[in-house]
DNA sequence: CCATGATATATAGTCGCACCACATATGGCC
DNA sequence: GGCCATATGTGGTGCGACTATATATCATGG
């Protein structure tokens, strides 16, 4: 409805850690989970993707690696670190509280 | 805890149209409304609101009228127009929309 | 076999929100 | 008289997400 799909801050961030959360996958298969899992509400731009992988990997959340395989270009697979873990744990959190805040002060209904 | 007390973009702008819905009130009740409601989880810092505010205004989201008292300083009370009436509702709709896509996306339990 | 589209990674430049620091001013309290 | 809470305001910074653009490979079809 309205056109307005500017993503919240660090909600990207979060999404990021947590599809890679089981499995390490390479950027474009995590921005198209992002897409696919979220039913298009969320529009992740691919181009915000992977500066936010290296912000991620210099942070030390995240560590990729190169992988080449025949009959396709090289990809890089990421997958979390146990501070990446730590910090998807915290951004849950934090996104919780700052849900449960918002019910409060600006009458969003919990449902 | 976390010494991550950020606010995610526009969540700020949601609380300030939140409690102004009712009735008008001017800036520095705005934020210490807020403050209360939160329970001190949101920290909306002083410095961010009245740029905040005039920017509502351009907007035409929000009108402000000077008020003057005998025994207090001047004040400027803020109100929703129909058009920000219109926008808080929008947001309201937007965040529920993010938060449910996070909740798929990310793993964060609706409780 | 060449064109097109999907896959895949990457960089440059811009915009807007929230931050910190600072400034100014008045009323109430001890 | 000094301090704190109240109340409004400005300047500069940091950073996340955006648009636009670039490069390159693989799969498909005409």
């Amino acid at each position: 409805m309205a056109p307005k799909d500017d993503l919240k801050k660090g909600s990207a961030e979060l999404m990021v850690l947590a599809v890679i959360e089981d499995a390490p996958r390479h950027g474009y298969d995590i921005a198209r989970s992002i897409d696919d899992r979220s039913g298009g509400v969320l529009r992740f731009h691919v181009a915000s993707l992977y500066p936010m992988l290296y912000r991620l990997e210099r942070r030390g959340w995240i560590t990729g690696r190169w992988v080449e395989k025949a009959g396709q270009r090289r990809r890089r697979y990421y997958r979390l670190t146990p501070e990446g873990r730590r910090m998807l744990r915290q951004q849950r959190n934090e996104w919780h509280a700052l849900f449960d805040a918002l019910t409060r002060v600006a009458g969003l209904e919990p449902r």
